[in-house]
DNA sequence: GTCTATATCGGGATAGAC
DNA sequence: GTCTATCCCGATATAGAC
């Protein structure tokens, strides 16, 4: 493949994923995104088949990369708290780095036609398998409570995914706070320990 | 109004209810709407004046309940802890009971025009606003982690949230045992505790 | 209140020149 | 590879009869 050809391949993937992510995809227009990416609409059809043709490549290299980091953490020896963290620190990365690819993951799992949606299912179904086994061998290990481990997975992925509703790279947070934040929520939850109030307490004494 | 006439006007509703949350806004037609009414396209205009209005209708009035009965649930004279577990039955039983509304509220806000936009952002800005004061109010008192609270929202609401997308009143599990599991969740985590550990320990010898 | 008929528009996609 | 021109369809919404 031509280098000229590359580069306005990736000016329309860009532009698509820019359109679908703040519009959605039914109301993202071909027009508009020919615009953005400086040609004709009928210019994009001599790279992409179809508007669905630049949907389904968007969500699925990510998915593939987001559960490849996944089989490479899960598959390492390390203990089951530090996997975790790499899993909820993989997942928000990527969730923030590519913020807008992961919201049109999240929201256009509707528009996908035919075999599309079964190829896109699949991969997420592949996700919250490894991460439900990984949650199942911490409680084999007593490292975690005995919990519903599909439960607990969909609860993880939500609220880690809806990271790329609200995060903003110029904002306050950098990704390894909201990371470290996280992954405190979901080990440890919200309320206070005794081990908490005692250590508080004694510092208030002291 | 004539009971006829609502009687109408809610089937109409009930379609787009269906229609929006399958397809998505842009995806539903007003024709396919019509025909699970049971009536023609042009009849839909003498009940509701746009499309759009039928989309602010459904998200507004569900947004408007979610919030009033959170306002009552923190202004009860509660503890914290009671008041949490209130907050997040309400969520979840209202997510469950009206899966598909929520649904549409949580994936087509892209799809609101003009002031619609800023009339539900406005809900879900009071709705967070009341979440994070309690969160706030309990860090006060002791009871709760000291935590970025907007953040801690966040991940709540959006766990809660995403039960929507999943729960089937026929599935295996209760309302009541999702609220509890996501209650534990959110206040507890999935780490092992010493504690728990120790009483493992001990019934393990005895 | 509901209908039939239709206006009006904008969308995805294609044909074929260059 | 990119263009101009256009096909073709289906969408929301309206007009006006009944």
């Amino acid at each position: 493949m031509l280098q000229a050809s590359r580069s306005v391949r990736d000016k329309i993937l860009a532009a698509a994923v820019q359109l679908f992510a703040e519009y959605g995809y039914h109301a993202a227009t071909m027009r508009d995104m020919a615009r953005i990416a400086g040609i004709q609409a009928a210019s994009i059809y001599y790279h992409y088949s179809s508007k669905q043709a630049l949907l389904i490549e968007i969500m699925e290299s990510h998915m593939q990369q987001l559960n490849a980091n996944l089989e490479r953490i899960v598959s390492k020896p390390h203990n089951i708290r530090q996997c975790l963290y790499d899993a909820i620190s993989n997942h928000i990365r990527l969730h923030t780095t590519y913020k807008s690819e992961f919201f049109i993951i999240d929201t256009e799992i509707r528009a996908l036609e035919g075999e599309n949606l079964g190829k896109i299912l699949a991969l997420r179904d592949h996700y919250e398998y490894l991460i439900q086994r990984l949650l199942l061998k911490g409680m084999e290990q007593g490292v975690l409570r005995q919990t519903d481990a599909k439960i607990s997975s969909y609860a993880i992925i939500a609220m880690c995914t809806e990271v790329a509703q609200w995060f903003r790279s110029d904002g306050r947070l950098s990704v390894q706070q909201v990371t470290e934040m996280y992954f405190q929520m979901v080990t440890e939850g919200l309320l206070m320990t005794k081990d908490l109030v005692e250590n508080q307490e004694e510092s208030v004494r002291i």
